[in-house]
RNA sequence: GGGCAGGUAGCUCAGUUGGUACGAGCGUCCGCCUGAAAAGUGGAAGGUCGGCGGUUCGACCCCGCCCCUGCCCA
């Protein structure tokens, strides 16, 4: 039988670092990132990214892999994550995925087929978009696949761009929904860090507290001059926008870590309400003296029993 | 003690020269989500319109008194 794969979930600033490395060291296990901002070389301050002391001795994988200019993109997250996998697998390694990026985690450890992407067409179809507004788009979207139509809001472009996008390339109708809950692997354990949202709120506030503190407007700075603002994805992390903005004299520096406080609790419930969904997560309370050891049978029973 | 401004949704404020609060943003809650996902997007619930009394067929909008907040004068 090969060795389990655990995935620590839940929102951000719940603990999920602390407890992957608790159950990696108890389980013989390496750490695989599954944050689509830790990805990034640099942004380690406003990610909250675990310092190599903090490992532990527990080796980590996808981390610091692209550059600020560089796009992150799920479906490339994918491939690599499962190549992580199964190289771990391969050696006798526990695999613990760490990360809040819930489309991440599904990405890599449900049955999820990404249709391909072309940037000719997708640039086209946003040049459209910006033109002529996502309602005209939704109407020819009707036109050549009206399941997918129905099911995607007219208002939401970004969406529907992609959904022309896929049968523009594939010829095929866009499946707009999210696959079932299947594990993709074997002796697969989701465990999830709850905690109640007035706790979270506060741990939000006090972290990005810590991260001004820690020179995170530097950071930014830094990333700034090298390239930040141009790539895809990276400029628009929580906190990195925000400071962007107050770099670019937009905002002030206080408001610009508010707002990164308030943007942060809202992504937080978004992730929460999420990962509540999945009847297959595992919960242990955020500060359960015995977490480690819970989230350890939750291991051990799931392997056992897939 | 006197004057001025203000007290409307959890917060910041619109609003009707009297006819059932048309509210907005933020927040909260719920939902959607397949190559940007720390992104994008839909919806819902919240108000005795500071208190008491009066005028009126009818007041959040008019009158009186009171309470609270801010500023000014003494």
């Amino acid at each position: 039988m090969p060795p389990p794969i655990v995935a620590v979930v839940g929102p951000t600033a719940a603990g999920k670092s602390e407890l992957a490395i608790a159950l990696a060291l108890r389980l013989g296990g390496e750490a695989v990132n599954t944050d689509s901002m830790q990805l990034y070389r640099g942004m380690d301050i406003g990610t909250a990214k675990l310092s190599e002391e903090e490992w532990q001795g527990v080796p980590h994988h996808l981390l610091d892999v692209l550059e600020v200019t560089e796009p992150a993109t799920v479906a490339e997250f994918q491939g690599s994550a499962r190549g992580v996998i199964e190289d771990c697998r391969s050696r006798g390694v526990v695999p613990v995925l760490v990360g809040g990026s819930a489309l991440y985690v599904r990405a890599v450890l449900d049955r999820f087929e990404f249709p391909g992407t072309d940037p000719v067409v997708r640039t086209r179809l946003e040049g459209e978009l910006a033109e002529a507004g996502a309602e005209v788009l939704h109407r020819r979207l009707a036109a050549v696949d009206p399941e997918a139509a129905a099911r995607i809001i007219p208002t939401n472009g970004r969406r529907v761009v992609r959904a022309l996008e896929v049968v523009e390339i594939t010829g095929r109708p866009f499946s707009a929904s999210l696959p079932e809950h299947e594990f993709f692997f074997d002796h697969t354990q989701l465990v999830g860090i709850d905690i109640p949202r007035p706790v979270l709120d506060e741990r939000i506030a006090a972290r990005v507290e810590r991260m001004w503190e820690a020179g995170f407007v530097e950071e930014v700075r830094r990333l700034a001059a090298a390239g930040l603002r141009e790539g895809r994805t990276a400029h628009r992390a929580l906190g990195y926008r925000q400071v962007l903005s107050y770099l670019d004299g937009e905002i002030g520096e206080e408001q610009a870590k508010q707002d990164t406080i308030s943007a942060t609790r809202r992504f937080a419930r978004r992730q929460d309400s999420w990962f509540r969904k999945d009847p297959r997560i595992g919960w242990v309370g955020w500060d359960d003296p015995d977490r480690v050891e819970r989230a350890l049978e939750m291991v051990r029973a799931g392997a056992a029993g897939t």
